[in-house]
RNA sequence: GGGGAAUUAGCUCAGCUGGCUAGAGCACUAGCUUUGCAAGCUAGGGGUCAUCGGUUCGAAUCCGAUAUUCUCCA
């Protein structure tokens, strides 16, 4: 879009939508559609089309992904059908599509750092895809896509192309001729590409299902600029204006370890077309972000801000970076990720600051203001993912809270930086080390204090800077460095692990394969068997503890761990003959305690509910054999009362001893009639395991009680906040609350005991603080005037030496009343030498004060007098100028120490 | 997983190399003053200085462990 038609555009605030798609129209006459399609219709116009063809649409998964070591977000749209074409899950539905929301921030795909500066890297965005497990292959992919982009979004023939894979030697793969057959139905051979395996050949992994791959891109430059460069010439050459809109991937081969090529017995389509530059060719725009996906964000932004989108390089950016970070954040939140400091949250967290950040320093905007644009995104997507308008409240309120600390922090850091400009005055460069410690301990991004420190004509040492940082990551990657050893396949043959631990603590195993792991000097040992009791750390309850047992010697397992699906049991040492049958057991005393746990958690979300009300989610839980820990939505602090009526809910439910009614493969459909409820971000199969007790019904994997009487006894031990909107409740059940409920009742009653058995211990408490009070008030007065004697006497005492008034004396008070002491006679005596010495408990202790006066003109100073005076009584000591004291071991030199005082005088 | 940092009154924080009677602002209580906007003045209450251990004559301060939080790296 030219710039005069943004900056319109940016203006416009109540008639803007109409305006811009007035403007859209008019930009848009080089393509010929019969309508200019808004992208909720373009997305709806893909599920309709792919419905026609006997699709079944399914929602989302989510973005966020949970129990998966090598991945933590959803970054393809192909994540959520892996196990299909692994062949780890059956087919539920030959034909799907959907609209997948992906993030790509880490790993392999790291964009964030581009995402703003041009017009086409997101973090967030939406992949459309249609798929076939082994149901239709090429043909139909082929011309279903040549299809719906033509017909149904009437993108002009003449401005596609397509690739297809031209084959590869080293694979003994020929060019794909039966994809360009079907392409040349549709359109004139020098438009069908052929692409090397680096573009045309999709693999899942190192192994694993692949196959060939067809793309499709559409030339969105100028009438003029088409026939000066043929656009055969861009494709695939990273042109902002000649992009792929359309991947098709043909998985029709399992690339095995030993890198040969396999085929499959069935062939599946895996298409992904993006949505946000799907946006950009029907609308015919030149960037993403003039598209009605991102220009009613930047619109808000741009209003809040009060600058218009189009007028700045900078403030466009920044503007850029907001809208697209507000995204990802909002849809992770949504998706149950909160901003943490730990992994995928953190990541989160990360996201939201680089948006706050390029706000701060471009657009001005110092005070929270992102979470003001989001209900823009909720009302803009909320039809199509529900989830964002459900969680609205949420949302924002953790997006405020998190502007709100990280302003916090950049202020902060500003601070410290203006500290540091006024010890070091000039124009040196900033010291590399204190940027570095500014970033890497308070969070204070490096390109800010650049910014600042050129304000002040200054520059930071950046060489510096990049030495503490590689300084660090040489840290973190020699503690990473783990050596793993090989795996030591004593069961080839062997399946996926059986896990026995629902119903036995103890069973005969045997050992599919072990490896050794060596991770600072330590050295442990996984251990895989082929069935097993031991519950791997899943849902927030912690794995199980135990023993592999052979001819009485047991080797103890330490932790159980699930490993790409592998539950991995962790020892010290191997059992003696690892190829011999192993018992393994599972520490039942442990196991029973967090089953108590585990099952008091489902009875406390459920009484939370109640009590508070449906708006209550898990957020978070964690469940041990000592404690459990769950995390929530809820907007207030919880009332003392409302604590009490929680905790007493969940006694009664452990009373009524509702017996454990557990299904392990309900459907989905089926386990939701029942009541339980699927968590926002959790990803489920078709059929789910449910756990009930009662009316407490729950989607959960993990180990539970047989009834809720075995949980004895439940007690909440604290209430706190997390995060915005988040509260923590953490508990104990069994023999835990018995004890803490033990430990209180006999504070009490000793509190009772050393009130002679009164009947009423708080009420006694009560006079008892007020006869204290009472009493100090009492002693304050009678010691003042003690003191006022004491000091009288001692004021007449006092020496005049030379203009110095000179006091040693001997008073056998406690140290305080010593201090005490010494500054009431300060007060009256303005050229003072004192020196008390006293003994309590047996101890000598020493204190000298010199008046301020004294110490500069006289050159008196009290520490180093009291410690020449310390070695009478065999101690030592010190202190400030003016005050000090000392301590020792022999109470009879006391009055030496006193005589040599007065030697000090000038 | 590793490095750095923080934890002091209900809240936000100061308290430098151990010893200046553990402080400020806000909030709270009382009195006075005052018709208005974050009212003013005076007095007062409120602290296991995160927890446990160590060093020392003496620890909020130094050291170690634990917990929680922040932050950077992986």
């Amino acid at each position: 879009m030219p710039r005069k038609a943004r900056h319109r555009n940016a203006k416009l605030s109540k008639c803007a939508k109409f305006a811009i798609l007035f403007t859209y129209r008019a930009q848009a006459n080089h393509i010929q559609y019969a309508q200019l399609m808004k992208s909720s219709e373009i997305r709806e116009k893909f599920f309709e089309f792919f419905r026609t063809k006997q699709h079944t649409i399914v929602p989302s998964a989510p973005m966020v992904i949970k129990d998966d070591p090598t991945l933590m977000f959803t970054n393809a749209g192909m994540n959520q059908f892996k196990d299909i074409f692994l062949g780890h899950a059956p087919v539920s539905s030959p034909r799907i599509a959907d609209s997948q929301k992906c993030l790509r921030v880490s790993g392999k795909h790291n964009d964030l750092e581009e995402v703003g500066h041009d017009t086409y890297h997101h973090t967030m965005f939406e992949m459309l895809g249609n798929w076939s497990f082994g149901d239709y292959f090429k043909k139909e992919a082929i011309d279903w896509a040549w299809e719906l982009l033509t017909q149904v979004y009437g993108i002009p023939k003449d401005k596609l192309f397509v690739t297809v894979f031209g084959g590869d030697a080293s694979d003994g793969l020929a060019l794909d001729e039966e994809a360009r057959g079907y392409w040349k139905a549709h359109l004139p051979e020098d438009r069908i590409l052929l692409g090397s395996k680096k573009d045309n050949f999709w693999e899942m992994g190192e192994s694993g299902p692949c196959g060939p791959c067809s793309e499709i891109h559409v030339d969105l430059r100028t009438e003029s600029e088409r026939r000066q460069v043929p656009g055969q010439s861009l494709v695939n050459h990273d042109h902002p204006q000649v992009v792929e809109v359309w991947n098709l991937v043909f998985i029709e081969f399992n690339r095995r370890a030993d890198g040969s090529l396999e085929k499959l017995p069935a062939s599946h389509v895996d298409t992904g077309m993006g949505f946000e530059r799907l946006c950009m060719a029907l609308q015919g725009k030149t960037s993403n972000y003039d598209t009605d996906v991102f220009q009613p964000l930047i619109q808000k932004i741009s209003e809040i801000a009060g600058i218009p989108y189009g007028q700045d390089k900078l403030t466009d950016i920044a503007m850029r970076v907001v809208a697209d970070h507000l995204r990802a954040v909002a849809f992770a939140i949504a998706d149950g990720q909160l901003p943490s400091n730990v992994r995928a949250g953190y990541v989160i967290r990360r996201i939201l600051r680089r948006a706050i950040r390029y706000a701060f320093t471009f657009l001005k905007l110092e005070e929270p203001f992102i979470y003001q644009v989001f209900p823009v995104l909720a009302g803009q997507m909320g039809d199509v993912f529900p989830e964002l308008r459900a969680q609205r409240e949420l949302v924002s309120r953790v997006i405020a809270e998190e502007e709100h600390s990280f302003l916090k922090t950049l202020s902060l850091g500003i601070q410290r930086f203006q500290h540091y400009l006024l010890q070091h005055p000039g124009d040196a460069p900033i010291d590399g080390a204190f940027a570095f410690e500014l970033f890497d301990t308070y969070g204070f991004p490096v390109d800010l204090t650049r910014l600042m420190a050129r304000e002040q004509g200054r520059e930071v040492d950046m060489q510096g800077f990049e030495k503490g940082l590689s300084a660090q990551k040489e840290r973190s990657r020699a503690d990473a460095a783990t050596e793993l050893g090989d795996w030591t396949l004593l069961m080839p043959e062997a399946e996926e692990t059986r896990f026995t631990g629902y119903d036995e603590l103890s069973c005969e195993a045997r050992i599919v394969k072990y490896r050794q792991v060596t991770a600072r000097n330590k050295t442990l040992y996984q251990v895989v068997l082929d069935r097993t009791p031991f519950y791997a750390e899943s849902g927030g309850q912690v794995g199980d503890r135990g023993w592999l047992e052979q001819d009485g010697k047991r080797v103890a397992v330490t932790d159980t761990r699930k490993e790409n699906n592998l539950i991995v049991h962790l020892t010290d040492e191997l059992p003696y003959y690892p190829e011999q049958p192993v018992l393994a057991s599972v520490d039942g005393e442990a196991r029973t305690r967090t089953e108590c746990n585990h099952s008091a958690t489902h009875l406390l979300h459920h009484a939370l509910r109640a009590v508070l009300g449906s708006h209550v989610e898990q957020k978070g839980s964690l469940v041990e054999p000592d404690r459990l820990r769950f995390d929530f939505s809820h907007f207030a602090r919880m009332e003392a009362s409302e604590v009490v009526a929680v905790e007493q809910m969940v006694n009664r439910l452990v009373r009524s001893n509702a017996a454990r009614d557990e299904h392990r493969a309900m459907p989905m459909a089926q386990a939701r009639e029942m009541g339980a409820m699927a968590l926002f971000g959790e990803k489920y199969g078709d059929e789910v395991r449910v756990i009930r007790f009662g009316d407490s019904v729950e989607l959960c994997g993990g180990t539970h009680v047989e009834s809720t009487g075995r949980i004895g006894l439940f007690k909440i031990t604290s209430e706190s906040g997390i995060a915005a909107g988040v509260r923590r409740i953490e508990a104990v059940t069994g023999e835990a609350a018995q004890a803490f409920l033990e430990d209180k009742v006999n504070q009490l009653e000793e509190i009772h005991a050393l009130f002679k058995n009164s009947k009423d211990p708080v009420r006694s408490v009560k006079e008892l603080i007020e006869t204290q009070k009472e009493t100090e008030r009492r002693l304050r007065e009678l010691e003042s005037g003690q003191v006022q004697g004491l000091r009288n006497e001692l004021l007449a005492r006092v020496k005049e030496v030379d203009g110095v008034q000179f006091l040693a004396a001997r008073l056998d008070l406690n140290p305080k009343q010593v201090k005490d002491l010494a500054f009431e006679l300060s007060r009256s005596l303005p050229a003072m030498f004192l020196v008390i010495g006293s003994v309590n408990d047996n101890k000598p202790m020493l204190t000298v004060m010199v008046s301020e006066s004294l110490t500069a003109s006289r050159g008196l100073h009290a520490g180093n007098i009291v410690r020449e005076l310390a070695r009478h009584i065999q101690g030592g000591g010190g202190g400030q100028p003016h005050f000090a004291t000392a301590g020792g071991k022999d109470p009879s030199g006391i009055e030496k120490a006193l005589e040599a005082a007065e030697s000090f005088l000038p």
